[in-house]
DNA sequence: CCTTTAAATTGACGTTTGTCAATGAGAAGA
DNA sequence: TCTTCTCATTGACAAACGTCAATTTAAAGG
């Protein structure tokens, strides 16, 4: 942590960001600057939560052990492939795991993932 | 949490999700189903973070107490504009707090509520 | 087989998003 | 006052996104 010295300065101000090491896929933010591939990395699971239906569904299947895709549609009030374009989203994000089953399709969140993306925000 | 009795059926599935509790802006996930303004309000958090520039910009503040906005455009290959609007979009989502001092604008990030957004995860 | 049913895929459409050049607004220094 | 400098705003444009009707795929049950 480096604190800047020009709070007030009068010559342009500059700052120095240093990467210490390589981090896993989800270290903490404020350990290293970012490098652009983990970024994207990280963004694509934030953008899978970052809209309100998947919130919702993610929400709905966290409540549950196991939920069927059919069981989702009426809650949400969305249509069945706009349905099934959300739960794609949440698993390639890795925060869903579905397995089929006859018919039915049963989603579960992946409770480690969860954690591990909690864990990039701490402080 | 109910289980889903029908792992293997022959019948329709079907779930219940219950409402327990009013949730403040940042409850877990898994405890009530998110009603929609909720999900609206915590998908513009998770949406500041859904983007690569954005990530790391918050990871070059969090790394320093302070930031000032002109450090930001060169580390980051972005033009002058493109830093403001996305200081904008993570200040609006309460990540980031900005003070002008003097010509320059100084970012800091905001703990509290990045731990709002973690908490949201929580199992 | 053939029919039925659940989910995935495709294609189309309007909306939102990220980007930058150009411009505007406000502060500091001469 | 005039100039310089930093940041915000505007406007334009291409790319990405959310949505659904229509279709295809795959499983189950006669």
């Amino acid at each position: 942590m480096l604190v800047n010295s020009m709070m007030r300065g009068m010559s342009h101000p500059k700052t120095i960001a240093v990467d210490e090491s390589v981090v896993s896929c989800c270290g903490p933010l404020a350990a290293v600057t970012l490098s652009e591939v983990e970024a994207g990395d990280v963004a694509q699971i934030f953008g899978a939560l970052s809209d309100p239906v998947r919130l919702r569904m993610l929400s709905l299947i966290a409540a549950q052990a196991e939920v069927c895709s059919c069981a989702l549609e009426e809650p949400l009030g969305k249509s069945q492939p706009t349905v099934s374009h959300h739960t794609r989203i949440l698993a390639e994000a890795g925060l869903i795991t579905g397995e089929k089953r006859g018919r039915w399709m049963w989603w579960r969140v992946v409770p480690e993932r969860l954690g591990d993306v909690a864990r990039v925000l701490s402080i």
